[in-house]
DNA sequence: ACTATACGTAAAGTGTACTTTACATGATGA
DNA sequence: TCATCATGTAAAGTACACTTTACGTATAGT
């Protein structure tokens, strides 16, 4: 299965994030978030879970199939 | 990672909708359903985010971290 | 008794999310 | 010029989501 939106990349940088440290609020490897915002890899549904707690929003807001 | 709450056969029931309906309506096997509903996987985000639409809920409402 | 329906278990195989490590590059500033 | 920061690629390994097939069981209807 594939997404159509990930806005995980925009989230972070309106969030004035960078990669590291959203990594280490999620409890992931900087690679894992590099992956996901190039599209090479899907989130896991937890991960995703945790990327909408840090941002105050909601899953749907971040990604949709 | 786990997950806290996971509400699927309870939205399910509620929307008096067999595993097999549902698995027909989200695009996987019966058996993936069951595994989801007794605990034994996570179910994708790709799939979260369906399970969602199907019961017009949020992915939160279904699934915690 | 027989059949169908809904739910469940088991096991082997495939694909992929995520980790770890290492190296590369462009921008910024001392 | 040199160091640092943020971003990116590459590759090998591990864990697990999901499939497929087959079998078991309880309930309800005829």
């Amino acid at each position: 299965m594939k997404l159509k939106t990930n806005k995980l990349k925009e989230f972070r940088e309106n969030n004035e994030m960078t990669q590291e440290e959203l990594a280490d609020r999620v409890g992931v490897t900087r690679q894992t978030i590099i992956s996901i915002e190039n599209g090479k890899y899907i989130p896991s549904l937890p991960l995703a879970l945790k990327f909408a707690k840090v941002f105050k929003c909601k899953v749907e807001d971040l990604f949709e199939v």
